[in-house]
DNA sequence: TCAATAACAGTAATGATTACTGTTTCTGAA
DNA sequence: TTCAGAAACAGTAATCATTACTGTTATTGA
């Protein structure tokens, strides 16, 4: 049987991601805990945010093409996606009860969770101009 | 300018997604299309996904990890994915109301869409008996 | 018919992620 | 409090999905 064992380095990247609510990426995980562990290595970010979202302590975010994003608020909400900057923004609503019941009467299959995402663009890349008309 | 010219590879793959529900990845598009053209490039499929969806007539899936899934059907609708076989299934229900109000609402930016996708394990996968218990 | 150029096939390169390998760090039983 | 077994590590190679590049072919409109 294999037990989780204690390491340091994954303790630094749960304390980075609970004192975050920007959703980062694996890289910027691990530019952020470099400043700790120099050493650390990007494979050791992988396999701790994956046994983090295994063990459900945080939320694994594979909206887009590029790459996933992490988040440690695991309780039910939504989230908006910047199509420019790939920011991604926590909606501040609840988990809307029509979709549960859409979930039970429609799916072809037992749905166990589901994403809601909103895609745009962000105001901060609005108001920076970076679109135009 | 420049301007979109005919080329029956497009249409090949055109044609093959529309006679097709099942939201293939762009290595299915390649392996069907092969059969009608057996020296098509991989990256003329991909370049052809793309050319289509950025002009609307199909939509590109970017739901999970793996690989992105095309869609030939761009009415707005919903879709159910599978965790264990990977496969994407319609959701047979229109755009919820409820959404579009909470985008209005809440979004900390511009939104133009949204996405909302069902997780669980389909059917098939349950019949199957791939789960244990 | 033909030149401009979009699209092609083939291949190399990129970006994100996972797998492998030999070394270090935990951990719980002696 | 050792200390051996196993989990985790750093470093690196490999994989997977996708995009970019290059020289050739196909389409198109004048």
């Amino acid at each position: 049987m294999k037990t989780v064992k204690y390491s340091r380095q994954r303790e630094a990247i749960r304390e980075f991601l609970m004192g975050n609510t920007s959703h980062p990426t694996a890289d910027e995980v691990y530019a952020a805990i470099r400043r700790q562990f120099p050493s650390i290595s990007l494979g050791t970010v992988y396999r701790n945010l994956n046994l983090l979202s295994e063990s459900g302590e945080i939320k694994k975010l594979s909206y887009t093409t590029g790459p996933d994003h992490f988040d440690y608020d695991t309780s039910r909400h939504y989230h908006f996606v910047c199509r420019e900057c790939g920011r991604v923004y926590d909606m501040p609503l609840e988990s809307i009860e029509a979709v549960n019941r859409a979930a039970e009467e429609y799916a072809p299959g037992a749905v166990d969770s589901h994403e809601l995402v909103f895609y745009g663009v962000c105001n901060a890349c609005l108001g920076r101009g970076t679109i135009s008309a």
